[in-house]
RNA sequence: UGGGGUAUCGCCAAGCGGUAAGGCACCAGAUUUUGAUUCUGGCAUUCAAAGGUUCAAAUCCUUUUACCCCAGCCA
């Protein structure tokens, strides 16, 4: 096999165990408990796992890591499938550690037979005790030589329902001694009595993770079992599973560091509580971090999966500002969205030497010359945004002034000649006359302006609702306390061309800023530069 | 205080003994009928710190420091 130039550690390792032939074909999986919906951080593992299957042509599983039934449920299954596909990505099997419940007990009792595991009576406050500390060993419990034989029945009678839940638990014999406290005779197997999602009642004993992940990656062949940095204190007992079960050399577990975003909640048990306490909508709120929730917000998949291959992936600790997403957003948007025209806080602008209807050619995507036009009505009756006319324009403003000269973004330049305001001063209407011969191409084109504003005909404008989403769900500095403003998720109500009356079906817009009109202050995404129907997006 | 990890620009991140890639952010300028895009230029004499080895060290050795993870019958 010709060398693959690795671009992180985890390739590297790849390319190390492929050049020592200890692989002919690279087989990752991706293993989500289904106990909540997919987020940002699932993405990175997602871009990983399907990145080595296509870099490598392998192969990678969706398995569904459902050993704790009172933890999951379909309607998650469900969701996470959509959210891979949305992503972009395809499995070659999907599996479910539940599917293999049978040959995990086997593979149990094949570990009491080698005295290699114990049933154990502890109650779980006698275990807890009995661990030690960090610091000190732990004790041995008593039931920790029982014979082969009593392990056995016993087991068999923990299967069968002989024992109520809590009752009994079997552990492997390792070292109540080991420094790595998940070496001091962790418990494998539990009783439970819960309804699991697919396999119903038919189990009382649910196999714990450190025990049914390598064995799950075993079973499927997967050569890296690649996870997050939590879990290399486990590695040793995954290979202690792996080889004491008869799966030698096995899969390989590698881990990288999961990924934090600034000032964004990352954790499913925050976001599944942010749903219950009904924060938010639900698990595809446009505020959420989720993936639905951003293919709500009218991310592209593509942008995700670009931000995933910018940030790396390495072993440290780190934590990425929020422009790298949204730089990878705005720079797929700009490539890909059609430009349209919305006023969100109307004032009126009557054109007074102006009479009938003209139509406009407005470019869809000035960066694509393919993308082509659309028409635009324009009238004597136009919606500008009140922030694009100024009686006392701030330094450095380039919009309609007093007297000022603007363009009408696509169609004329214009020039004010007055304006009224009600009683607090705010201002109701505009009125300006347009300079004859000042569109694109003739002859007064040229004139100084300004700047360009953005504007719909008032005689046809559809009204319609924006996401503002200015507010991606964040915690409070430094703490995780739920306390963001259920209020800052802004619908607002706008008015955009008639040309997306016969868009699509959708019920409100994304919109991407991309720079705000203030100098220092433009980090965001903006909103009358790009606008993007969430519809379009739809996996 | 036991064990396991990690430290390279404001934020990610390459680098694997031969004299600090790249991206984001930021700054300056040019183009521009989106204050966008695009384009040009600027942004680590220094790699957590201190010693040492070497002609040569971010890379090797020693010591120190900081941060993260682990005591669920969760994953």
């Amino acid at each position: 096999m010709e060398e693959i130039i690795s671009t992180n550690f985890i390739e590297e390792i790849i390319n190390e165990d492929l050049r020592e032939g200890k692989h002919t074909e690279i087989i990752t999986r991706f293993p989500p408990e289904p106990n909540g919906y997919l987020h940002i951080g699932h993405a990175k593992s997602l871009c990983i796992n399907f990145g080595i299957k296509q870099k490598y042509q392998g192969k990678c599983n969706l398995r569904f890591d459902d050993t704790n039934p009172s933890k999951e449920d379909v309607e998650y299954v469900e969701s996470i499938k959509k959210d891979i596909k949305w992503l972009g990505f395809n499995w070659d099997l999907e599996l479910y550690a539940s599917d293999y419940f049978g040959r995990m007990y086997e593979c149990a009792v094949g570990l009491i037979k080698k005295g290699l595991a114990y049933v154990c009576d502890f109650s779980a406050e006698q275990i807890k005790e009995t661990r030690g500390t960090l610091t000190e060993p732990g004790a041995e419990s008593p039931y920790r030589n029982r014979s082969v034989e009593e392990n056995l029945k016993l087991f068999e009678d923990m299967k069968n329902g002989v024992f109520a839940d809590g009752e009994k638990v079997l552990r492997a014999k390792i070292d109540m001694a080991s420094p790595n406290i998940n070496m001091r005779d962790p418990i494998i197997y539990r009783i439970l009595r819960a309804t699991h999602h697919r396999t119903g009642d038919k189990w009382l004993i649910y196999p714990m993770y450190d025990f049914a992940h390598p064995l799950e990656d075993a079973f499927e062949g997967i050569t890296h079992s690649i996870c997050t940095l939590e879990f290399e204190d486990h590695r040793p007992l995954y290979d202690w599973v792996k080889i004491n079960c008869g799966f030698v050399p096995g899969p390989r577990q590698i881990e990288f560091a999961r990924l934090n975003i600034q000032r964004t909640i990352m954790s499913k048990r925050y976001l599944k509580k942010l749903v219950d306490e009904k924060f938010v909508e639900g698990w595809s709120d446009p505020r959420m971090p989720t993936l639905s929730g951003m293919r709500e917000r009218g991310y592209p998949p593509e942008a995700i999966r670009e931000f995933c291959n910018r940030i790396g992936v390495a072993k440290a600790n780190s934590e990425v500002e929020t422009s790298m997403l949204e730089y990878c957003v705005r720079e797929n948007l700009n490539q890909s969205a059609t430009r349209v025209m919305v006023v969100k806080n109307p004032i009126k602008l009557t054109i007074t030497n102006f009479e009938g209807t003209e139509y406009e050619n407005i470019e869809n995507n000035q960066n694509i010359e393919s993308a082509g036009v659309h028409k635009l009505s324009f009238s004597k009756n136009l919606l500008i945004d009140a922030e694009d006319f100024a009686i006392v324009p701030p330094p450095k403003y380039k919009r309609l002034v007093p007297d000022g000269l603007v363009r009408l973004r696509g169609g004329y330049i214009i020039k004010h000649t007055g304006h009224t305001v009600d009683d607090e001063g705010y201002v109701t209407e505009v009125f300006a006359e347009l300079i004859p011969n000042s569109r694109s191409g003739q002859e007064n084109a040229g004139m100084k302006v300004k700047g360009v504003i953005h504007w719909v005909n008032a005689e046809d404008a559809v009204e319609c609702t924006l996401n503002d989403y200015d507010y991606l769900l964040t915690e409070g500095s430094g703490d995780f306390s739920l306390r963001m403003n259920k209020d800052s998720h802004k619908v607002i109500k706008a008015y955009a061309e008639n040309y997306l009356k016969d868009a699509k079906p959708y019920e409100r817009f994304q919109f991407v800023r991309t720079g705000y009109y203030s100098k220092n202050n433009k980090s965001g995404l903006n909103f009358n530069q790009i606008v993007s129907l969430k519809d379009s997006y739809k996996g």
